[in-house]
DNA sequence: GTGATTGCAAATCTTTTGCACTAAA
DNA sequence: TTTAGTGCAAAAGATTTGCAATCAC
């Protein structure tokens, strides 16, 4: 039983969760690299390469328990597609417009000045910052 | 024959778009008042209400139109529904998650300090800011 | 055992499309 | 006329849901 697994399984009890084969097998995929972006047909995908048998449904399921458990954030930049982000530090986007492609900019980096006071009774969530490209890129 | 109707009439013609009567509709809705976000369904709604006949397949063929001849910009906030603006001029947005209202926040007053150089042979199309709100608000 | 989890297929929701019909130039 | 624009209903895509079967504890 090596290690990877090991924590697997904690990171799970600890956000309530049974550690069920398929959710494992997810957050194996997930986390085992770097931070990642994924959207839920993607990582299905990639899972059933993987000879993981796992439902496009509980793929969806894990996907929105594992962001409510705090393990993953969802980041909106297209209207049709949902992405999931591994990296739940504060940090922001770059948006390749003709890929799709997501690549992280590091929070401590950028700074967002003059933004008025959030209207009375509300509090914010968070500032997404989201730097839109056009062109080949990498 | 009102001034705001000619002025409609020219805004189509110039954009290259014939001066249907759905499109003058649309037009008049969409640009009678301040600055404003709709949703095809929201507009197509206030559209019937106003007894103009129109049907929704026109309002999204339209909405588009519109956003390819810049007189409105689309703003993603949320991945199940799109939202077009009336206001194309450079700023960015408060997004009440709650009720999923849309309030502009003036480009000229935020500052975005810090942000990586975009990625070889890419080219920056736009910086969205998105503040993120909880709670009641107004 | 018992309640949580899964898989499947059907349902939902938003947006797009094909195509015959209508209207603008 | 001639070509762009419209409406409808069907199609498409992403995501959710209902429910019986299965698994973790």
């Amino acid at each position: 039983m090596d290690r990877p697994y090991r924590e697997a399984i904690e990171k799970l009890k600890t956000a309530d969760l049974r550690p069920t084969r398929q959710r494992l097998a997810l957050s194996r995929l997930l986390f085992a690299e770097g931070p990642r972006h994924v959207t839920a047909e993607a990582l299905h995908d990639q899972a059933v390469e993987a000879g993981v048998r796992v439902s496009l449904a509980t793929v969806y399921n894990t996907l929105h328990q594992f962001t409510r458990a705090g393990l993953l954030r969802q980041v909106v930049v297209d209207g049709s597609k949902t992405y999931f982000d591994t990296n739940t530090i504060d940090h922001h986007h770059f948006y390749h417009e003709v890929d799709g492609r997501l690549v992280d900019i590091p929070g401590e980096a950028v700074t967002v000045a003059g933004l008025p006071a959030s209207p009375p009774g509300t509090e914010v969530v968070r500032v997404d910052v989201i730097v839109r490209l056009a062109g080949e890129g990498k």
